[in-house]
DNA sequence: AATGAATGAGACTTCATTCAT
DNA sequence: AATGAATGAAGTCTCATTCAT
């Protein structure tokens, strides 16, 4: 009668841990195929393949979704930012990492989420919290290999490579990124 | 006999020649106050002053909607960029300019509007074209004073900053600003 | 493929004068059926046989719709009461009008709607709007026939039996119910 | 052995004995304050600060709820009207008794529920048999010192005056009030 | 040319109730 | 005995779009 999703345990309702996890993951996909406008409760909760009422049971509603959503995505970002510079231990490596880490990982479903994050903290500061707290932790990161103030003149010139790579038809390649980096740190 | 659509203005018909601008403009403050995820026919309708039909009428859906918008709003900051370059004679009073550019004019409207934009572009390609158009012509700006090469790695580092100084809390001031210019464009 | 529903006019939208009047009627009879509790757009919409999106096309949401329905249940209500008096001529009469008015008169279906009006009213203003200008046109209809201060007292006593006859199994007969008129008005 | 549900206190057994009253009380706050048709579950258990659980649990479901609080609400206002005929010893006491009763005692809240209650009677008849016995002490009150017949109509204009005084903004004032009551006594 | 009327689809959310524990 | 987890049903409302006029 109903489906049988996944595990047994048809008759009753299902325990199942992790749910909202898989919730947050979810929408994290829907984010970034079909863009927040895009995102509906009944999307996330087809392909986290949970009932639709589940969602407003895990969540107070859309907002907290897409909150909790983001600051996974964020910190995950920022973890990984971090590791790289982490495992970086000469200044002089510090410039190709950073190459590296705009030139090889920044994926496009990344980027879509990034902007559409932006978008989102540029009108409500519930969401801004989010973004300050990753550029901080991304400061942070390259002040392991740079001065506070170079750190943050590089991190803005990450971005902004970043988006023109992604928006741009031809975008900039790998040489010009790393003499930008070399500009900006004075290396 | 009645085909004339350009000038004419029989009794009864084409009484508003402006209309279309008019939803064009309406259709941008919306976006700019509630996102393209709350823009809607009918709000953009009520801000313009037109009725509901004339929306489906003019436009021949949303995306034409949006993309005619994002179109102004792109041509539009692209002309005062240019125009602000182009009123710089000397290299040396570039750099004040392109500073100037970044911290007296990118309001917030302009900020949410143009990651709005991207959001867009990230996932649709005939809102990337939009961008590729002003980030061609942003550069092409720059390009009165600098090399070609610098002109696009400026322009990726004034877009960064420009987030960063929309996103944080204690954005970096003028002189930072005006220290990361200097940098990039080795001057 | 779709229900022809009464009249006509398949292909395309109908356009149904009257149809706002008929959802008004429609939703009078829901409340009197299920009580304000039990009325939504859904039930309301299948009794007028009007689509769901209707509900909303037409009244602003169910407090707009609510408000109208009982406007014309109180108008109609007093317009009622309002005739009768009118008819009666002399003052002996019109002691024998409002027993009338009492007994005869008041169905089931109008007490009902009447307490789940009151009800609205004792929480909300805007309901509370409807039962004064009703109970105001009321009194001017006894003020025919009666002093003013008779004519309140007269129009608390009928509603107060008014409500017991109808929750009461054993309600009080059509000679009490003159007998109290007759105290009250010292007739 | 474990039927005793009164008084014992096993380990991890009735734990809180007053659960089952506190929800009620809740209950009847949550009506007072929304309404019947915005009385639900979750409010309630939150009021009365319980699980959600508890409410299934001690109730069969909403209507044993709602018909426990308002005969919970009916019985006290019996009591409370009982006990003011019951001190007052001569007729001539009994009017201004019952005048302090219409015009000091009866509250926003106490009007709202009763016309809750009112409209669940008027289309339910489990609630009638409250609304019932209500009057029915209600008279057997007013029969202290008043005739069986008299009894029932002051008692109709009890209700009809009060109803009055709520719903309109300009109510009948306490001379006034006396003067109906001495009309339908004939004092 | 222009638009008011209309509606099906789908949005978010609340809820009473069930069940395993 | 008691409850947290869970969900299907239904609620209100918004919307893009269509069509007759």
């Amino acid at each position: 009668m109903t489906n049988d999703s996944s595990s047994g345990n048809v008759i009753g309702r299902n325990v199942d841990p992790g749910r909202r996890d898989r919730i947050i993951d979810a929408a994290l996909e829907v984010i970034a195929t079909q863009g927040v406008a895009g995102t509906s409760h009944r999307k996330v909760a087809a392909v986290a393949q949970v009932p639709l009422g589940s969602m407003t049971y895990y969540f107070s509603g859309m907002k907290e979704l897409l909150h909790d959503a983001f600051t996974r995505f964020a910190d995950q970002a920022a973890d990984t930012f971090d590791a790289r510079m982490q495992a970086t231990s000469r200044r002089v490596n510090a410039v190709d990492a950073v190459v590296k880490a705009i030139v090889e990982e920044r994926s496009q479903e990344n980027t879509v989420l990034t902007y559409e994050l932006y978008t989102l903290a540029a009108r409500d500061h519930d969401y801004q919290e989010i973004t300050e707290r990753w550029m901080a932790r991304s400061s942070a990161a390259l002040e392991r290999h740079f001065d506070p103030l170079t750190a943050r003149l590089l991190d803005a010139l990450i971005e902004g490579i970043t988006i023109h790579r992604a928006l741009d038809r031809d975008p900039v390649g790998k040489g010009d990124v790393e003499e930008a980096i070399r500009r900006i740190t004075n290396s």
